[in-house]
DNA sequence: GAAAAAGTAA
DNA sequence: TCCCATACTTTTTC
C-alpha cells in the first residue's frame, strides 16, 4: 500500500498528464505548498516525448506565477538582524573561499575574481555584497526586500538569504539549478555552471523557465551575461546522447548537422566503428564461443544480434520509439569514456537516460519495496530528479551518512524493475547491500548473486541482483577461472541498472572503467561526500553523469533525519620538550611529535572520562597506528585497525554495542570506509589524515545515526584535537572546509576546563613525559632508518607560512553556536577562543625563541 | 592461512 | 606547493 504511494509521486509516467513537472524545483502559483501536494497522479500511459501545448502552457505558468511574495511585516526587521548576525558568524564569512568546487572549464567565459563577502555586509547595498566589484549600477527591484537571492553578474555566484520565506523554495530551485557551494546559518552560497544546468535541464527544466525564475526570485534584474550564460549551456544539453542496444554503444543525435560535427571531429571521428563489420564479428565470437558460457547470455540477444546482421542499422533503428530520422554511429565500448569527455569538452555533453517501460528486449525483474518500506521526503525528492520524466536518468545522488542512501538505490532498482549490479568499496559493504535489498524489497535471494573474491555466484534467472566490488570488477590481472566466468557473465549481457556506491572512488584511474565495461542503461552514483583533494571529481560528469540532488546537511538535522552535531577544534599547546624536538626534526618525524604530544593526550583522557560519565558512546579516531595503540593500551580500552582479525573487529563492535563497561573504541582508519559502526554519540580525532576532507566528513558521518534525535540542542559532539603551533592546524582547517560549507561551525576550545585536576591524569609529571618523548624518538629512529637530517633551517619559514595559514583560517572557524541550535552546553569546555587573532598570536615561548635567533643569524 | 601484488587515499 | 609515507583494501596464488 505504502509503496504505491511512494512510486506515485516519483514514478512519473509522462510529462503529459495530470502529473506536473519537476514541481517541487519550482513554484507553482501557491508558493508555500508543500511536497506532498506537488505531486500528481500517475498519468494514462500515453506518448511519453510529446508535451501537449496546454500542459506546456500550465506549466510555463505555474512557473511565471511565483507572484511577487507579499511584503512581510517582519521581514525588514528579520533582515536587519541577519545583517548583525553574519557579522559574527564567521563561517557566513567563508563564502566562497573557493576551496571547494572547481570551476568547470566553461565557467572561465566568467570571469571568478570575487572574494570573500566582506564582514560588513549590508543587504541593502549592492555594492557592499560583492567585495572587489562596485555594482551599485544595479537597481534594486522596489519590492528587493522580499525576494531572496543575489546574482553576480560575473561569475554566476548566488546569495540566497535564508531567512527569507521564500528561502526554501528559492533553495530548492537553486540546488537543481546551481552548485551549493556553501550553506552555513544565513547567507547561503550557489554557483552556477555549465555542469549544473546541463543537470537542470536533465531533470526537465527549460531555459526560459530557469531565466523567468531566477528573476523572479532576484533582487535586481538578471544580468544579460548571466542569461547568455544559461543559454548557451542550456541550448545544446540533451541533444546526442549515448544510447545501448544489443550490448553496444550508439552515438545517437536527431540533427544531421550536429552528428556531422561529431564525425568531422578528430577524436570522436576515429572512433566510429564500422557497425556491419562489429555485428559481424559479434556473431563470430557468439558461435566460437563455448556453449557452456553463453549459459547465462539471454537467447534473445544471440537472436537479435542475428536479425541485427541481415538489416543492419535498419533493425537497430527500427526499434527506436520515436520514428524521426535518427542519426547514430557506434562505438567501441573501450572509446565510450572518451567520446563522453570530448563531447563534454565541445559543450554537447552526452545524455543517458534509459526509458526502461519500453524495453521489452530486457527481461523484467520482479522486485519491489515491501509495504512496509517507508521513504524519506528528501529520499524521494531526490528520486524525483532521476526519474521526473518517466525515464531513468544517469547521475549521482549525495546524500549524507546515515541518511538512507541504500534505500534510494534499492526504491530506484524497484522503479526500473530490470536487471541490477551494485558495486561497492568493500565486501563488507557488499554484504551489507545484499542484506539490505532482501530486507526492503522483494526481491528472491535466488535473484540475488554475491561477486566477490570468495563468494563467486551468478543468478540463473533470467534477471537479478549482482553486488560485487569495484576491485573485482575492474581487475586487469589475471583472473582465476571462476572469476573470469563470473566477469563474463558480467559484460556479456546488458544491465539496467548500475548502482556506485561511493561513488566519489569511481574517478581513479582503475576503478573508472568499470561504467565502460559494463553495459548499463542507467547509473546512480551515491555518496555523501563528492569530494576529493585530486582534480579528479569533475570527472563524474561525464563518467555518470550530473548531479541530480544533493541534501542539505543542516536542513536535515534540523529535521531530525540525522544527529545534531557540536564541533570542537581543541588546540592542545606542545609541552616544551616536545616542541623543542618538533622544531629540530624533519617533517616527517614532526607528525609523531604532534600526535604524541602529552598535552592531547590528556585531553583525550578528559574528554573519554567526560563522555563517558554523560552515557556517551564513544569512537577514537587515530590515523596513525602506533599512536592508536599507545592511546588505546594507556587508557586500557579496545581498538581496531587494519591487521585486527575480522572475528576480533566483530568481538569489540559488538561490546561497544550492547556492553555497558564498554564504551569507548579506538580505530584506525578501518573506521573511516564501510565498517558498519555501532551508533556513537562522540567522537574524538586525535590524528587524521593531511587536508582530507573526505576523510573528516566521513568520519562525522559516524555519528550522524544518533539516537534521541529529536531532542533539542546537540545530541553528537565531534572533537578534533590539534596540537598547537604545528602543521596540525593548518591540516584542520582544510579538513573542515567541506563541513563547513556544509553548515557545520567549529568552536575553538583553547582550555578544558578541570583537565588538571583530573585524577590518573595521564603524564602529569616531567618524568614521564620525558620517557614518553624518548619512546616516540626511538619510534622515529627507527622508522625512519638512517635518514640524514636535512635542511634544518627552513622550519622557520615554516612556521613563519604556518601563522599565515591560520589567519586565514579565522574566516572558517566560529566562536558562536550554530544558529537556531542552542544547547551546546554539554560540551566538555569552559573557556574557548573569544578573540582568535590573540590566541594566534599567543605562540609558544619557543618560537619566539626562534624568530629571534633567526633575527640574529 | 599467509604472503604477494596491486590498487586507493592524499 | 608537491611529494611523499603509510594504512588499508582488494585480489590471486601458494
Amino acid at each position: 500500500m505504502e509503496d504505491e504511494i511512494v512510486k506515485r509521486s516519483y514514478h512519473t509516467r509522462s510529462r503529459g498528464g495530470k502529473e506536473k513537472l519537476v514541481q517541487d524545483t519550482v513554484f507553482s502559483d501557491d508558493s508555500l505548498v508543500t511536497d506532498d501536494e506537488e505531486y500528481g497522479d500517475i498519468a494514462p500511459d500515453v506518448d511519453d516525448n510529446v508535451l501537449d501545448e496546454e500542459e506546456e502552457e500550465e506549466l510555463k505558468e505555474s512557473l511565471m506565477q511565483v507572484s511577487p511574495p507579499q511584503v512581510n511585516p517582519l521581514l525588514s526587521r528579520k533582515s536587519k538582524k541577519s545583517a548583525s548576525s553574519s557579522k559574527s558568524t564567521a563561517a557566513d564569512e567563508n563564502v566562497g573561499t573557493g576551496m571547494n568546487h572547481k570551476l568547470a572549464a566553461k565557467d572561465d567565459i566568467l570571469h571568478a575574481h570575487l572574494d570573500d563577502i566582506p564582514a560588513d555586509f549590508e543587504p541593502d547595498v549592492v555594492s557592499g555584497m560583492f567585495k572587489t566589484n562596485d555594482f551599485s549600477y544595479l537597481k534594486l527591484k522596489p519590492d528587493h526586500a522580499s525576494r531572496p537571492l543575489w546574482i553576480s553578474p560575473n561569475d554566476g555566484r548566488v546569495i540566497l538569504e535564508s531567512f527569507s520565506p521564500l528561502a526554501e523554495q528559492a533553495q530548492d530551485f537553486l540546488v537543481t539549478i546551481a552548485e551549493p557551494v556553501s550553506r552555513p546559518s544565513h547567507i547561503h552560497e550557489y554557483r552556477i555552471t555549465a555542469y549544473s544546468l546541463y543537470a537542470a535541464v536533465s531533470v526537465g527544466l527549460e531555459t526560459e523557465d530557469i531565466i523567468a525564475v531566477l528573476d523572479r526570485l532576484s533582487k535586481v534584474p538578471v544580468a544579460p551575461s548571466i542569461i547568455n550564460f544559461i543559454k548557451s549551456a542550456t541550448v545544446s544539453y540533451g541533444k546526442v546522447k549515448l544510447v545501448i542496444k544489443h550490448n553496444r554503444y550508439f552515438v545517437e543525435t536527431s540533427q544531421a548537422d550536429i552528428l556531422q560535427m561529431l564525425l568531422n571531429d578528430q577524436i570522436i571521428g576515429n572512433l566510429r566503428i564500422d557497425t556491419d563489420a562489429a555485428v559481424d564479428a559479434a556473431i563470430k565470437k557468439k558461435m566460437s564461443s563455448d556453449p557452456l558460457d553463453t549459459q547465462g547470455v539471454d537467447p534473445n540477444d544471440v537472436k537479435a544480434v542475428f536479425s541485427a546482421v541481415v538489416g543492419s542499422n535498419k533493425a537497430l533503428e527500427e526499434e527506436d520509439d520515436d520514428l524521426d530520422a535518427v542519426h547514430a554511429f557506434e562505438i567501441d565500448n573501450a572509446s565510450v569514456e572518451i567520446v563522453k569527455k570530448r563531447c563534454q569538452e565541445l559543450d554537447y555533453p552526452v545524455l543517458e537516460e534509459y526509458d526502461f517501460r519500453n524495453d521489452r528486449r530486457n527481461p523484467d525483474l520482479d522486485i519491489d519495496l515491501k509495504p512496509s518500506t517507508q521513504i524519506r521526503p528528501y529520499q524521494e525528492k531526490s528520486l524525483s530528479k532521476m526519474f521526473g520524466n518517466g525515464r531513468a536518468r544517469s547521475g549521482i545522488i549525495v546524500l549524507p551518512c546515515g541518511a538512507g542512501k541504500t534505500l534510494v538505490g534499492i526504491t530506484a532498482a524497484c522503479t526500473i524493475k530490470k536487471s541490477v549490479i551494485v558495486l561497492c568499496t568493500s565486501s563488507v559493504s557488499v554484504m551489507q547491500w545484499r542484506q539490505q535489498f532482501l530486507q526492503w524489497c522483494t526481491l528472491q535471494p535466488e535473484n540475488v548473486a554475491v561477486f566477490t573474491s570468495d563468494n563467486k555466484e551468478m543468478f540463473q534467472t533470467e534477471a537479478g541482483l549482482v553486488v560485487s566490488t569495484y576491485s573485482m570488477v575492474a581487475n586487469t590481472r589475471n583472473r582465476s577461472y571462476d572469476s573470469q566466468k563470473v566477469m563474463d557473465f558480467l559484460t556479456g549481457r546488458e544491465w539496467g541498472f548500475i548502482i556506485l556506491d561511493e561513488v566519489h572512488v569511481v574517478p581513479a584511474a582503475m576503478f573508472r572503467r568499470v561504467v565502460s565495461t559494463i553495459a548499463a542503461h542507467a547509473k546512480l552514483g551515491l555518496t555523501a561526500t563528492l569530494v576529493r583533494e585530486d582534480d579528479k571529481i569533475s570527472d563524474l560528469n561525464f563518467l555518470i553523469g550530473p548531479k541530480l540532488y544533493e541534501a542539505n546537511w543542516m536542513e536535515l538535522s534540523q529535521k531530525g533525519h540525522i544527529a545534531n552535531v557540536q564541533c570542537a577544534e581543541v588546540w592542545c599547546p606542545m609541552t616544551a620538550e616536545f616542541y623543542q624536538e618538533y622544531l629540530r626534526e624533519n617533517a616527517r618525524k614532526r607528525m609523531l611529535l604532534y600526535i604524541m604530544n602529552p598535552t592531547k593526550f590528556q585531553a583525550c583522557q578528559f574528554l573519554i572520562q567526560y563522555h563517558e560519565k554523560r552515557g556517551d558512546k564513544i569512537i577514537v579516531f587515530s590515523d596513525n597506528v602506533y599512536a592508536l595503540q599507545e592511546y588505546a593500551l594507556k587508557l586500557g580500552k579496545p581498538f581496531i585497525y587494519g591487521s585486527t582479525p575480522q572475528q576480533e573487529r566483530m568481538n569489540i563492535l559488538q561490546n561497544f554495542q550492547y556492553n555497558d563497561q564498554i564504551n569507548t573504541i579506538f580505530l584506525s582508519k578501518v573506521g573511516d570506509t564501510s565498517i558498519d559502526l555501532p551508533e556513537a554519540t562522540c567522537l574524538i580525532q586525535i590524528s587524521s589524515h593531511y587536508g582530507s576532507r573526505r576523510q573528516e566528513a566521513q568520519r562525522l558521518g559516524r555519528i550522524l545515526r544518533a539516537k534521541r534525535r529529536n531532542d533539542e540542542g546537540f545530541n553528537a559532539f565531534f572533537y578534533s584535537l590539534v596540537s598547537k603551533d604545528t602543521q596540525e592546524m593548518y591540516y584542520s582547517t582544510k579538513r573542515q572546509a567541506f563541513l563547513v560549507d556544509q553548515g557545520y561551525a567549529f568552536k575553538v576550545i583553547t582550555h578544558l576546563h578541570g583537565m588538571e585536576n583530573l585524577p590518573n591524569l595521564a603524564y602529569s609529571s616531567a618524568r614521564e613525559r620525558r620517557e614518553l618523548l624518548q619512546e616516540v624518538l626511538l619510534k622515529n629512529e627507527e622508522a625512519a632508518g638512517i635518514e640524514a637530517g636535512e635542511d634544518n633551517d627552513s622550519y622557520i619559514w615554516k612556521n613563519g607560512g604556518n601563522e599565515r595559514q591560520r589567519k586565514k583560517s579565522k574566516a572558517v572557524k566560529s566562536e558562536g553556536s550554530l544558529a537556531g541550535l542552542a544547547g551546546g552546553e554539554d560540551m566538555a569546555y569552559l573557556e574557548y577562543s573569544s578573540n582568535k587573532n590573540k590566541d594566534l598570536r599567543d605562540h609558544h615561548p619557543l618560537i619566539r625563541k626562534m624568530y629571534y635567533r633567526s633575527a640574529n643569524k
